[in-house]
DNA sequence: GTCTATATCGGGATAGAC
DNA sequence: GTCTATCCCGATATAGAC
């Protein structure tokens, strides 16, 4: 039953001292000659690998997508749209749980667009379109009503809420980030109510105009 | 006609020194010891007068604040609401567009609320409290209906709905900023709407939850 | 208190030898 | 692929002129 771990590659063992490093000290006050250090490399091995220090947490980040898919599959056996999205949600947060704090140092960067690190970025695109997809899925699997026009935007939208509360995860100073699950109480069941709402006349021309918005926001 | 300049102190020669160099090649790119050969100071005193190169944003970020005091009183003329926040949004911009590619720079750190560049964390609080009384302000003399229990947040929904334009401005990439200035029509009147439309009976129980979730969010 | 000059350090990033 | 040496820059510290 002793399974035998495989040596890891030169690359995954400095990620992982990286990783430690940013967990125990924060991403700015880990350097690079401890990261590599303690991969038992040379500083400037760790370059070779990863183009900068900010690039070492773009592997996490892409590392982290490959290993949530699993969770994100099972994720697409709830039977609504609401029970999906927040198992989704769910289990992002426990994933990223264990490095929280230094996703913060993370989220400097992430603001500006043109960063390797921006969820909106070229870099990015590739996961970012799996997600959408992965949204999409969700919405027509459990056969959510949404207004025909809405429709092709709503993905995106749903992308942008569950970001939102990611965000407001990693800077939730309140004990066991419980202000975050009161968020996702409450906010998850708008979103939706106000998606069925969308149909009603009365929200009509709101509704266009919310979809001129996420059209503008899309560029 | 002709007007004396008085001549600036070092402080704010540094500062200017700083402010064009941001403009011309970027946050990152501009360096202490330029910053301060510009300037026709010694590097050191740089920092005698700045404990960091962000201290020098954060200066201008003050300075900022008080020089566009003026404008926002000019924009209390307007008679609605939405002529109020149209004019507060468009003076911050113009007054802002000189320096706004390097603002993205800033929001890096700006994501962070313990920075001292955050425009949630506690340094800027005063700041911040002046425009939710701006916005209240607004409100009151326009004589803009809101309804009770939703009022005192009002103030703050509406400032964070600024901060989320200016953001999307910094980072704008088309021509001239035109998707921004396309955003803030159709957002604005769209806010404004739905400030109006809280009232009905259907959107009770919506109108409820945004006020809950604006709790959470308020911490 | 204001300013220059200079030395030093720590850390990200790079070049080139092997 | 790996290492060593080096560069650049932000930041700190200090000594001293005015």
């Amino acid at each position: 039953m002793t399974r035998v771990m495989p040596e890891p590659d030169t690359r995954t063992k400095i990620l992982e001292a990286a990783l430690e490093l940013f967990r125990e000290r924060g991403f700015a006050e880990a350097t690079m000659r401890e990261i590599a250090s303690r991969a038992g490399v040379a500083s400037g091995l760790a370059y070779y690998y990863f183009d900068s220090k900010d690039a070492i947490v773009l592997a996490f980040y892409q590392r982290a997508q490959e290993e949530l898919a699993a969770a994100m599959e099972l994720a697409q056996r709830g039977k609504t749209l609401t029970d999906r999205l927040q198992a989704m949600i769910e289990a992002r947060l426990k994933y990223f749980e264990p490095n929280r704090r230094f996703l913060g140092a993370l989220m400097a960067h992430a603001a500006n667009p043109s960063s390797p690190l921006s969820p909106f970025g070229e870099p990015s695109k590739e996961i970012r379109d799996r997600e959408f997809a992965r949204i999409q899925r969700a919405i027509e699997e459990t056969g959510t009503a949404v207004p025909k026009d809405l429709a092709p935007r709503v993905p995106r939208i749903l992308w942008m809420y569950q970001l939102g509360l990611l965000l407001f995860w990693i800077y939730d100073p309140s004990p066991k980030q419980e202000r975050t699950r009161a968020l996702i109480d409450k906010s998850l069941g708008l979103v939706i109510t106000l998606l069925r709402l969308s149909n009603v006349p009365l929200l009509r021309p709101a509704r266009r105009t919310v979809m001129d918005i996420v059209e503008i926001l899309e560029g």
